[in-house]
DNA sequence: GGTAGACCTGGACGC
DNA sequence: GCGTCCAGGTCTACC
């Protein structure tokens, strides 16, 4: 690629396989893993147009293709700057845009105290040092992606994020609030698979694009999280799960988005029995001391599963996983 | 406050 | 190839 390069300085803990390969929404368009190289790319959008960046953490030594193990690989790479690679050149203000979009999605503010405190009550992940959680470079995407994952299977959630870069995104990057504020219901319905949650979208994407939602607020501290919580339901298409979501992607990890999955996982790796809301109440039960991490805990167990049944998440590729995780395969 | 049914799509299945 | 059934979270109407 000729154009800006940038160097990004992570915290010491950090690994770019591991943490971006962290939640399923590495895999939603316009993100892309190179499993072979370990690079993740995609589209931003910037002031002056969307620009392709290509992300990789260099490897000690550069020695990739010696080190065998996975283990090895990521020791190697572990706390080494990001090198970002630019299709086109930028001006100050994109390369500072840029920055900021790579930090919101691999969390690169969550310092290795935060992490500490997480391993200590939850010792389990201390050896592969997860913790961190992949999201999107912007709160809309974080909340439209999370609309385009209700009441539908995995590898529909990943049509409809294909199609929305496709038919509405400018040159194939997530839609902008405005643009998706200014499409036709029937666009979203019809061409990007959308279904009954074209009208929801475009609510929520005039919502943002009028600057009704605080993002402020949200990430404000000191605002509590029961607060955050009704505010988020009260928001079209958002609902005691999508809420719950959101507030993960937003940094608050106690409470639980249970879904059908969490039963499932309730079932087969937990072993409780009894009907659905029961198992529900009782995964909501096993993770509460582990308080404001309760979500990594339970994340990271639901993770673990899925690489048992599809390998290490560095090494998917989207329409394996596609197939993979549908309902029938996880149970 | 709790519950039933509609909302859509894509995949699985039977014929 | 066609029709039917099912999974999935939110919303609305109703009790």
């Amino acid at each position: 690629m000729a154009g800006t390069r940038l160097t990004i300085r992570v915290p010491a803990d950090f690994v770019l396989a591991r943490d971006a390969c962290s939640y399923g929404y590495f895999l939603l368009a316009p993100n892309h893993w190179e499993a072979d190289t370990w690079t993740f790319s995609r589209l931003l959008e910037l002031e002056g147009g969307p620009a392709r960046v290509a992300i990789r953490q260099p490897e000690e030594n550069g020695a990739s293709a010696r080190r065998v193990t996975l283990a090895s690989r990521r020791r190697a790479a572990r706390g080494r700057p990001l090198r970002v690679a630019c299709d086109r050149t930028l001006n100050a203000s994109e390369r500072a845009s840029v920055r900021g979009q790579i930090a919101r999605m691999f969390r690169l503010d969550e310092d290795e105290g935060t992490l500490r405190a997480f391993h200590k009550l939850d010792p389990r992940w201390r050896r592969s040092g997860r913790g961190r959680l992949f999201r999107s470079p912007t709160l809309f995407e974080d909340v439209i992606k999370t609309v385009t994952s209700c009441n539908v299977q995995w590898p529909s959630t990943m049509h409809m994020n294909i199609r929305l870069c496709e038919v509405v995104g400018r040159g194939g990057a997530f839609p902008s609030a405005e643009k998706l504020a200014r499409t036709r219901a029937s666009t979203l319905r019809g061409r990007c698979r959308v279904g009954y949650r074209d009208k929801r979208i475009i609510e929520l994407s005039r919502m943002f694009a009028r600057g009704e939602i605080d993002e402020a607020w949200m990430t404000d501290t000191a605002t509590p999280d029961d607060e955050l919580f009704g505010f988020l339901q009260t928001l079209p298409g958002i609902g005691p799960y999508a809420s719950a979501n959101i507030m993960q992607l937003l940094g608050r990890h106690s409470r639980l988005p249970l879904d059908t999955e969490s039963v499932r996982h309730g079932k087969s790796v937990l072993g409780f029995t009894g009907t659905d809301a029961q198992i529900m109440k009782r995964v909501h039960k096993h993770f509460e001391p582990f308080g404001e991490h309760a979500f990594r805990s339970y994340w990271f167990e639901v993770w673990e599963f899925y690489e048992r049944k599809a390998g290490a998440s560095e090494t998917w590729r989207p329409k394996e996983v596609a197939s993979a995780f549908t309902a029938s395969n996880l149970k």
